[in-house]
DNA sequence: AGTATGACAGTCA
DNA sequence: CTGACTGCCATAC
């Protein structure tokens, strides 16, 4: 672990449950680095090389699987979602608001 | 040490 | 509503 924000991701990353979905902003937010959306997306890329998570249950707002081609295969974020249950429309979420998982609703405070 | 870039998000035109 | 700009923080060069 290099610090607590990647240890963080790593964990909520790994707390959403089956067929389920969150975004980036709010795990950054969840964590304290609400503006930091960025370095969510970027600990994610750091840690699926070292650390196994279920990165492809992390997209943007909109649903969006923008970092699917960080992942072996194009299609395999996509697959992924889609054998958890999750619809994917044109590398959307298909009713991404019924799937998303609020962070600070589910779970309550437990930072570090 | 300074600049550039990134799996984002929010704001403004 | 779409497109551009800015903020944020860690890595890479």
């Amino acid at each position: 672990m290099k610090n607590n924000f990647y240890y963080n991701v790593y964990r909520v990353v790994k707390l959403i449950p089956f067929g389920r979905v969150t975004s980036y902003g709010s795990i950054a937010k969840y964590i304290g680095h609400p503006q930091s959306s960025r370095m969510v997306g970027w600990a994610l890329n750091a840690s699926h090389k070292n650390v196994e998570i279920p990165a492809h249950r992390v997209v943007n707002r909109v649903g969006l699987l923008t970092g699917k081609h960080n992942f072996k295969g194009v299609n395999l974020m996509q697959q992924l979602l889609e054998n958890e249950g999750v619809k994917i429309n044109n590398n959307q979420v298909e009713n991404f608001e019924n799937y998303f998982w609020d962070l600070s609703k589910n779970l309550s405070e437990f930072k570090s």
